[in-house]
DNA sequence: TACGGTAGCTCG
DNA sequence: GTACGAGCTACCGTAC
């Protein structure tokens, strides 16, 4: 049993906190807020370790204003965080943005990257690797009270002292410091916080504008609706009660409700039919619309919140409000801008999911075809039609995409049945997608002989772990997750890198660019207008280092667009 | 009334 | 036998 004497010292004297730190080049850092924002909330406590010493410290922030001397305190140090990016986004937006600039470790990174199937919180890991139960209720506790009790404030101490001893566990255990996912991932840790913290510019008027146009557009259609039928068209079961009564018959959902989606919908020569599936859209950017205008700060920037770690592949997330599933319609996109005398930069990788699945399963004729220069949507849809491949236009190619990316990741000829339908207006026969699938099979050996060996390994063993090209791994138990895992990690790997990668040259080359989104394989900058051809050059170069790294010989040429607005640099 | 699941929309 | 990964909102049945 731990005595809590000597646990702590609490000061809230800067002076006390850097004679403290002095005599170590490593520290354990937590803090306490007030919540979890770091633009609303407050840090009460910062809790440090040093491990020369046996007691922790903590600063008391309570109605002291931030000092920037705090800072003094952790220069030139590596700190350790268990959830580096919470602590820091905190610390570099109330102190010192030179927070960002530290060398970190973090112990719930750790823990995602060796451990992905079991719980990373403070407590679980410290249970797990040093058997140890710590006491959590406190941490819900008032944090914004001027007298913090006796109870919170060993708490609070406990946090360091236990994150240090855990640190020193995994150190052990794991040889994290050559793991390249881990070391991605950390590096990527300010970067995303700058991002956030940065924020996006939008066309505040012509957001409100074009809101007002389109809950015009909704009211009309929706007061038609009700007049006419009577009927909610945003409720499924009056839709669908709706249609019945005009005799049209509806397919089932899997649950046994009529089923009223699009797919459904499209088919159906009614004008029930067609204005529900108009409202629905309208809907929609109504939503998205209210949430880009409530979410914007006084400078009218959205500050999304963006997740690395939180999908099962890698794939990055954004939300609230999520910014990357804006509509790529001319008006939405228009709205994502920069400010006065900046300008935005937008570049996309081309094709990069089949490029990375050519490189993981060494398809010869995939990464013969991508050397060449050849389009493989273009391809795909010209081996369907059989139309030329030089004819297919624009439009033909962009319904290749699907067919290309199903069929990579499992898709059954009942569904390529489907896409053939609804997409080429082509009417396939089972036979004609059997042997469309067949053909693929031929085309591609080495994509046929990888979905094969998963297909075999996880009938075999009902699951399997997958590994992207950087060995982030995952687990699944459906082959057509295994199959989607591994390729659609790689470009998560490669887009984080090349975030990494552009960062670190804008400082090295002093080119005052910001990263304001990521979707996946897009990445979008704001630049001074005078330095706009420097951080071009520093981007592409960026993206394709780190596509090499992935990719080898197979090459991946970026194309950076400089506009105004995010509809003006998409390619 | 509160909650969770489903359906339906958006994106890559 | 199954294309994959996300977030957000409204509806709707169920539990309290």
């Amino acid at each position: 049993m731990e005595t809590t004497k000597n646990i702590y010292s609490i000061k809230s004297n800067t002076k006390d906190l850097i004679k403290y730190t002095k005599d170590s080049k490593i520290l354990y850092v937590d803090i306490e807020t007030t919540g979890l924002s770091p633009y609303e909330d407050y840090i009460r406590l910062i809790q440090v370790k040093n491990p020369k010493k046996e007691y922790a410290f903590i600063l008391d922030l309570y109605k002291v204003s931030y000092d920037k001397k705090i800072f003094d305190a952790f220069k030139d140090k590596k700190l350790v965080f268990h959830n580096a990016k919470f602590d820091l986004s905190f610390l570099s937006q109330k102190i010192d943005k030179r927070f960002l600039d530290l060398e970190i470790e973090d112990t719930m990174l750790i823990g995602k990257t060796f451990e992905p199937s079991k719980k990373h919180s403070l407590k679980e890991m410290v249970k797990n690797h040093l058997d140890i139960e710590m006491d959590k209720s406190q941490q819900k506790a008032d944090w914004s009270q001027e007298k913090l009790n006796k109870k919170q404030l060993i708490y609070a101490a406990f946090d360091v002292i236990y994150l240090q001893k855990l640190f020193e566990k995994l150190k052990e255990t794991y040889n994290f410091e050559k793991n390249l996912v881990y070391k991605i991932e950390k590096n990527f840790i300010p970067v995303l916080i700058k991002i956030e913290q940065k924020g996006i510019k939008i066309d505040f008027d012509k957001a409100i504008e074009f809101l007002d146009d389109v809950r015009k557009e909704y009211e009309e259609t929706e007061n038609y609706l009700i007049k006419k039928y009577r009927i909610n068209p945003r409720s499924p079961h009056d839709v669908a009660n709706a249609l019945i009564k005009e005799g049209i018959k509806l397919p089932r959902t899997k649950k046994g409700n009529y089923s009223t989606s699009e797919d459904v919908l499209k088919f159906i020569d009614h004008e029930i039919a067609k204005k529900v599936i108009k409202i629905r859209k309208l809907k929609n950017s109504i939503d998205l619309l209210e949430s880009y205008i409530k979410s914007c700060d006084e400078n009218f920037r959205i500050h999304s919140t963006f997740n690395s770690w939180k999908t099962v592949s890698g794939r990055m997330s954004s939300e609230n409000p999520n910014i990357q599933n804006v509509p790529t319609n001319k008006r939405f996109r228009q709205l994502f801008t920069a400010d006065e005398g900046n300008v935005l930069l937008g570049a996309d990788y081309p094709q990069i999911e089949l490029r990375i699945a050519a490189v993981y399963t060494n398809d010869k004729t995939m990464i013969d075809a991508l050397k060449n220069n050849i389009d493989l949507h273009k391809l795909i849809v010209s081996k369907a039609t059989g139309k030329p491949y030089k004819e297919i236009n624009k439009e033909e190619r962009k319904l290749g995409k699907p067919v290309n990316f199903g069929l990579l990741y499992g898709m059954s000829a009942n569904t390529l049945r489907g896409y053939a339908k609804t997409i080429y207006g082509i009417s396939m026969s089972k036979e004609d997608a059997l042997k469309f699938k067949k053909i693929y099979k031929e085309t591609y050996k080495g994509i046929n002989e990888w979905q094969d060996k998963t297909i075999r390994k996880i009938k075999k063993n009902g699951f399997i772990e997958t590994s992207t090209l950087a060995g982030r791994k995952a687990v699944a138990k459906r082959y057509t997750d295994a199959l989607n895992y591994p390729i659609q990690g790689t470009g998560a790997d490669l887009i984080k890198l090349a975030c990494i990668y552009f960062d670190y040259n804008c400082k090295k080359h002093k080119v005052n660019a910001q990263i304001v989104n990521i979707i996946h394989d897009e990445i979008i900058v704001e630049v001074e207008e005078n330095q706009k051809d420097a951080a071009k050059d520093l981007l592409k170069k960026s993206m394709e280092k780190a596509a090499k790294r992935f990719l080898k010989d197979i090459p991946c040429p970026v194309d950076v667009v400089i506009g105004k607005n995010w509809e003006e640099v998409k390619d």
